[in-house]
DNA sequence: TCTGGGGTCCTAGGACCC
DNA sequence: TCTGGGGTCCTAGGACCC
């Protein structure tokens, strides 16, 4: 590794370069779902658990020692370990178990970044005087965790996400490690490719082929190679993490781009109304999902997986952005009816759908509000029909107290 | 190995506009 | 009548993540 490491300009450059302090934490929750399973029932403890509804969602480090793994069948996991325990998901007990541990995330630096329901980078530079170092910081934050919510966690310490990602993963379980940032090559560069955040089974595959099975391989590689094999942006990204260039910050305002819902139907015939009442319920339990987060959509995209395990995905857009059920479902439904032939003939196993481009109601509201003003409420009643039928009624309330920032009474308020 | 449910990002072609 | 280049939006598909 050293004579590569010579010959390695790229790497060379970087040596040189002035390094950052290791300050960023990736926190990840071990096993999540079955942690949870077996801190409610002490007589799972130390025992092989998954949480399964068909597939494996969630296996404990016991079962994950006799090779279960997500998201295999569940029989499969049985053929392995016959004394696995499977429990139904309880998903209200970990989003509970989740906002908990976050409460924690937030308590220990306001630059939190959730990438899903259990891990979260957290940059905790700066609170050097306040709270000790970056392992320090780590350190309590796994003893807060435990202790308040029963929870093991691991912690990654590095001087980019990418390193404290990958370096959470090598940590696994119940670990904290931090990667010096004067060694960062000699701790990436032996790791097998797949380890890198972004390559899957078929990148892998692809590098594998070519000979490149360590981090090393690829970052004696020149870029143009990379994105040649790969594509512009995988190659350039690629390139970049091997030479563990990242230059992301830990980012507190990501917001949900697409909320969705999908439901697997097995295989066996299903009759066009049974599809048809599945889909509703999905557009009703979206829908409702919007409106709770406030947030209004304009792209409906539906998900169909046929027998054969093709998949087809199918999308409309909006003129507006909307969360009211009735423009969705009747788009929904459109969708459908197009492809009816198709499913009927290819026989269908999985639907879903999910409303993309979101934005938040009140922009939309607001939008439609502006050009209102204090003198000019002609039209405020027809508009304030349009907000409800676009946003639902919920939005009339946020158009009421936008009015009034603005100066003016909305008309017709919910009661 | 015969596959859940929630998401993200990237690529690429075509329509449309200037 | 035929032509260029750039930008944006829409749609479909694929890889990847937990």
């Amino acid at each position: 590794m050293t004579a590569r490491m010579e010959v390695d300009e790229d790497t060379a450059a970087d040596a040189a370069a002035p390094r950052g302090t290791a300050s960023i934490l990736h926190a990840d929750l071990d096993s999540f779902y079955a942690s949870v399973e077996q801190r409610d029932r002490p007589e799972l403890r130390g025992r092989p658990v998954i949480v399964g509804g068909g597939v494996v969602l969630a296996a404990s480090y016991e079962a994950k020692r006799r090779g279960v793994y997500t998201p295999m069948p569940e029989h499969r996991a049985r053929q392995l370990c016959p004394e696995v325990v499977v429990v139904p998901p309880r998903f209200d007990a970990y989003t509970e178990a989740s906002r908990a541990v976050f409460d924690i995330f937030h308590d220990t630096t306001p630059l939190v970044e959730g990438l899903s329901i259990d891990e979260a980078f957290l940059d905790v530079g700066g609170l050097g005087r306040v709270s000790g170092t970056p392992v320090e910081i780590g350190a309590s934050l796994r003893r807060r965790v435990l202790d308040d919510v029963g929870l093991a966690i691991t912690v990654g310490i590095a001087r980019t996400k990418f390193l404290a990602k990958v370096a959470s993963g090598v940590a696994k379980p119940d670990g904290l490690l931090l990667v010096d940032p004067d060694h960062e090559t000699e701790f990436l560069h032996p790791l097998p490719v797949g380890r890198l955040w972004g390559v899957g089974p078929v990148t892998e595959g692809k590098l594998n082929a070519r000979g490149l099975v360590t981090v090393a391989d690829v970052a004696a590689l020149g870029e143009e190679h990379l994105v040649a094999m790969l594509g512009v942006a995988s190659g350039r990204h690629l390139h970049a993490l091997a030479h563990h260039r990242d230059p992301r910050r830990v980012d507190t305002g990501r917001r949900r781009g697409s909320i969705g819902s999908q439901t697997a139907l097995g295989r066996g015939p299903k009759s066009a109304d049974t599809i048809e009442a599945l889909l509703l319920g999905i557009v009703d339990r979206v829908t409702r999902r919007m409106r709770n987060a406030g947030r209004i959509g304009r792209t409906v995209t539906l998900r169909f997986r046929y027998d054969d395990f093709s998949r087809a995905t199918r999308a409309r857009s909006l003129p507006h952005p909307t969360a009211a059920t009735d423009p969705i479902r009747s788009t929904a439904l459109a969708i459908l009816g197009a492809e009816s032939d198709h499913i009927a003939q290819a026989g269908l196993t999985l639907i879903g759908m999910s409303v993309g481009g979101l934005r938040d109601v009140d922009d939309g509201v607001e939008q439609l509000l502006l050009p209102f003003g204090p003198r000019d409420t002609s039209e405020l009643d027809a508009t304030v029909d349009r907000l409800r039928d676009r946003f639902g009624h919920a939005a009339l309330t946020r158009a009421s107290l936008l009015g009034r920032r603005h100066g003016f009474e909305v008309p017709k308020l919910p009661d």
